[in-house]
DNA sequence: GCGCAGCCATGCCTTTTTGGCATGATGGCT
DNA sequence: AGCCATCATGCCAAAAAGGCATGGCTGCGC
């Protein structure tokens, strides 16, 4: 039995008349008479009442009619499915991500991206930067938008700059240093830093260290806080300073207060990551497209 | 697209292997080559990645290979529904009913035929005569299984014998006739008589006047019931005795007392009703052949 | 009641699709 | 570097499907 065969079949049924049946599929009336009667010979079951008047369903023509009609829809959709997929128009898309560091970035970018393909289902996974690396790298997350860094790579893991955001100091609104407009990194290094957790986000020691390395200072590190919002409930309480990326701003409110580091170029960049032999569907692509655009 | 194809792909995915998949299809396996090439040319989406260690799923192939499953699951399914259907296996099969006068005879039929056939969906219908004959006409009832009588035959129906009752008369136990073994038909004449109604029962009051047309006697009909229950209640309640079949016995219990008419042959037949040119499923015949067993 | 119109079936040949065989191309593994 | 398994390609054969001509049936109108 073939696709075909219920093609024909259906036309018939809906025609009730072979002649007719076979003008619209543009074939010839003894050609179709002989596929719908093979096709009747294979399941062994008659399923049309020919007369010379025209055809009527037997009992077991309607069911299978109804049958044949499910099929072919189940057909035409399986096809429409898979070249929507293929063309980034459906699907899910896993997608990792650092919340705060990306507050500027990723919700207009959903924003475009769900209005662009609305038949992508978007599955956001908030996480740690070792989570989202495990992620990629095994294939629950397609692509992860993070504070990276691409000179301290992750093994297997790409890294593709969006923004760079200028490293600052985050200091509770009462803390001495605040009334400074910028802070130079010698009184940075003097304080009580509060980071990330090593366990977490195994970059962001080696990065605060290398910082001091010109300087000769080696930062005290006194918190380690597996959240953005931990972090700043840290520097809030005055239990130190933090290093961080002035956008943080709009998680903390009024809570915390950012200062430049005086005569410091350098930057946090945050960009897209994705593992350098992991797929990435078509819906991936389009995202990383809008990214970009933003 | 046909399903040869989908089978064809479904083999090579389920191998990942062109070769085995060939040698499993009892093809070659060039053959099998183009015809899932042919597939991947027509939806124009790769649903394999080929590679000399054997194939890998794309992710389109994977989305591709489930719906494909569900496609030839739902074609086997199909061929094998409307193949039992043809038998007589699958199916509603709806039997309209006397329910007082079939009851020696619908339940152990009932119960045979769900313990042979129990994908066949029994729609049981109990209604009146005249209902029945309606619906045999207009295909809502494939059979009814109902008194009848092969002379008085409704237009239209097929009427074939399964049992026949001796008539009987019903009365009130405390009625004075009860008093009698056998009863003449002379006396039952005498007595005010309880029938069925003419809309809903049209052989009724004609069978009933046609017995005592002999005797020159135009019975009394004093109440027109329209179920058996009702006709019940009238005769205990003394409105009048009642000619009926013996069986009713076992739905009235104490309540009526059931004495045979003296010397009288005439008997009541039960059976199953069909319109002349109405179609009976292999259900249907199935359901008969167990009727006529019991 | 006879011929005609409309419909489906059959016979025969052509076209299209599919399959087989031999062989080529490729890329990892030893 | 050579070998092996694997998939692809060229060419021809077989099978399936299609087209055309025609036959046969049945109901309808004259």
């Amino acid at each position: 039995m073939e696709l075909r065969h219920l093609r024909y079949f259906l036309a018939v049924a809906d025609a009730l008349n072979f002649t007719k049946a076979a003008a619209q599929l543009r074939i010839a009336q003894p050609a179709l008479s002989r596929r719908v009667r093979d096709l009747e010979d294979e399941i062994g079951v008659d399923l049309l009442k020919r007369s010379p008047r025209g055809v009527i369903l037997t009992a077991e023509g309607k069911l299978f009619l109804e049958k044949t009609r499910q099929l072919l829809k189940l057909a035409d959709e399986s096809v429409e499915q898979v070249r929507a997929l293929a063309r980034g128009q459906f699907g899910d898309l896993h997608i990792g991500y650092s919340p705060s560091p990306t507050v500027e970035i990723l919700p207009p970018a959903l924003a475009a991206f769900q209005k662009a393909f609305p038949q992508v289902n978007v599955l956001l996974h908030d996480a740690s930067q070792r989570e989202l690396a495990e992620g990629l790298q095994n294939g629950t997350l397609e692509l992860a938008v993070t504070p990276g860094n691409t000179n301290l790579q992750i093994e297997g893991i790409e890294f593709e700059v969006l923004r760079s955001y200028p490293l600052a100091v985050a200091l509770a609104p009462t803390h001495p240093l605040a009334r400074l407009k910028a802070i130079p990194l010698e009184k940075v290094g003097a304080e009580p830093i509060v980071g990330f957790a090593r366990k977490d986000y195994p970059d962001y020691f080696p990065f605060v260290e290398r910082l001091f390395l010109p300087l000769g200072l080696k930062p005290r590190l006194v918190v380690e806080c597996d959240s953005a919002s931990s972090l700043i409930t840290a520097v809030e309480t005055g239990r130190g300073i933090a290093l961080t990326m002035p956008v943080f701003k709009l998680v903390s409110g009024k809570r915390l207060v950012f200062r430049p580091i005086a005569g410091s170029r350098e930057v946090i960049q945050v960009g897209i990551a994705r593992a350098k032999n992991g797929d990435v569907t078509p819906a991936g692509e389009k995202f990383c497209e809008i990214l970009r655009k933003i």
